[in-house]
DNA sequence: CTGTTAGCGCATTCAA
DNA sequence: TTGAATGCGCTAACAG
């Protein structure tokens, strides 16, 4: 109900100057009179002091934006949580920018953040272009990019090692004896999309396994319908006897047409996700996982810009977080021993 | 690179006053010569106008909070994702606040609205406190709330059929000739919980079918965890020959344990979930769901705040969105017709 | 059509 | 310790 009430009312009220008002309401020292006679002032007018009005006076809006690039993949919707946590905590808070993976938006964003809305920016973009890079370089505020970069290019930076990610998955997978085991990616021009085949591809060298095209399949996007799609390609082209999802929406997706085609996981098939999202524990059977510390990324990322924001000039960090694997149902020699 | 540029700079530099300045980019008369050199000096500054310093002086941060009680639930996800998509095409930009189900954290985030961060917010609450109202109501800026809410308080509103749209479930079961049909509900304390509950009773009462205290279980939460430790209570003490679940996390859980009890769905046990997110598609086999239209909720909440916003003193409004049922495979009598 | 001026609400310097 | 005054960057009267 209280309406709105400014520093000079409450000052007015409690028969002090504004600065004292304002000094008393920020803990800075006061006499014992004044500090209370504000404090009652205060609340009885309700007084509640203004975002913008601060902002504008000391230069920082306490706000943070997060720019993903795909909401509807749960990865992101982990990594937006963890975000959220920590900026949340260090008194920030989160403006977020669904744009999709449309580059064009995403430059829009950032023309925007240079009005200077958010004091800072947490990206994790799919597709990297040039343009996006000089809007990047363009930016006002400092940026946190989660996700490779292209060399040359220098941003404070998490990422996950998807190489050795992948590496898991393929040992994981010849111990078990497995010996054809196919890929099944999303687009290779994105970020991740690259990273992981070129992971697939030196993983599968270094355990000696073959590496042919019928075992691999790009999905035209990271999502379910697309893997259903890449999925029934892959099956009907070979027979592997394992495989390898790029994301858990294309594990779910790939055994999805395993089912259709009637052939059981993992006994026929063992399945691998990656990214270890919700899903990979929902799925039945639950998918054996590659966690590529989306949420360590994701804090990591958080913690990064929160820093540079309090030391602007301390040096670009670069953080790779360590991958590791969740056996489950989806692929043999479960934690429970198999006789 | 360029650093930072503001009207007064600009003015000088076009040799104009700041006034000129500020109608020229706001598109107000100016002539074409003061335009001319204006937007000159503009782009050779690289003159970016402040966000803040804007808001101070009109009173509007272009901004909407949204304050969900759960991500991890798809359904939010999808919420949110459309609030987003509707707030950003009106211009405003979205601050996200993931408050968990706490009520206290919930109302320090409306106490911080009052800050003025945003112009509107919009909340959709699992768990309606006396605080949270009184909370609500002492707040300054206009809220959309999502869901019911009590009798007597008042609020621009949109929530779902629930009742309606668990008809829709039963129906489909009875119909299919399912006489045993249980229920796995969430917490009944919650909005959503006891809505479905009672949509559940209304319904069964209206189909004629028996109400039995054994063929209902409520988990601890509306999530797959404790959907699985419902699911297992409520089999072993009976044997539905379908089940609807509250939430389609639930109806995965149930799906998961009566496939580890060797039952077969839909054959020996159908399943319904309710909000119909994408993992009702995901899941094998496909969950036959009832749409509560959250997106369209979501959506007309955003358009009902932005509406608010543009016209303060339009009567409250109160939308309820119509259910409909998707069939899927977790239940008989499927689209493609069963011999 | 254009310039001058006055705040928006607050934090902060500078004197007292 | 406290008060008066200044200005953050911008828009909106109000004059001219």
């Amino acid at each position: 109900m209280t309406k709105k009430s400014t520093l000079v009312l409450v000052a007015e009220r409690a028969g002090v100057s504004i600065a004292s008002v304002s000094r008393v309401l920020n803990g800075l020292p006061a006499s014992d009179g004044v500090t209370e006679r504000v404090r009652e002032a205060a609340s009885a007018l309700g007084y509640v002091p203004s975002a913008t009005a601060r902002s504008l006076k000391v230069g920082k809006t306490m706000q943070i934006a997060l720019a993903v690039a795909d909401v509807g993949n749960p990865v992101y919707v982990a990594m937006m949580h963890e975000v959220s946590r920590v900026v949340t905590e260090a008194g920030y808070r989160l403006v977020l920018s669904s744009t999709g993976s449309d580059p064009s938006d995403q430059i829009d964003f950032l023309a925007g953040l240079n009005r200077g809305f958010a004091d800072g920016l947490i990206m994790s973009p799919l597709r990297v272009t040039d343009e996006l890079v000089a809007a990047l370089q363009e930016t006002r505020v400092p940026v946190v990019i989660i996700g490779s970069l292209p060399a040359g290019v220098e941003f404070d930076n998490v990422r996950a090692d998807s190489a050795k990610g992948i590496g898991l998955a393929v040992k994981h997978l010849v111990k078990a004896g497995r010996e054809r085991i196919a890929f099944i990616n999303g687009p290779v021009d994105t970020v991740p999309g690259a990273a992981r085949l070129a992971g697939y591809v030196r993983a599968m060298t270094k355990y000696g396994m073959p590496l042919v095209a019928d075992m691999q399949a790009a999905a035209s996007d990271f999502t379910y319908r697309a893997g259903l799609n890449a999925a029934r390609e892959l099956f009907s082209q070979s027979t592997p006897d394992a495989v390898v999802c790029a994301n858990d929406l294309l594990a779910v997706a790939a055994m999805k047409e395993l089912s259709t085609r009637g052939i059981r996981v993992p006994e026929q098939v063992a399945v691998i996700g990656m990214d270890d999202t919700d899903i990979a524990e929902l799925a039945n059977p639950s998918i054996t996982g590659v966690d590529l510390g989306s949420v360590k990324r994701a804090r990591a990322a958080a913690k990064l810009l929160i820093r540079r924001l309090e030391t602007p000039d301390a040096p670009v960090e670069q953080v790779v977080i360590k991958p590791s694997l969740t056996v489950r149902e989806s692929t043999p020699g479960a934690p429970n021993p198999t006789p």
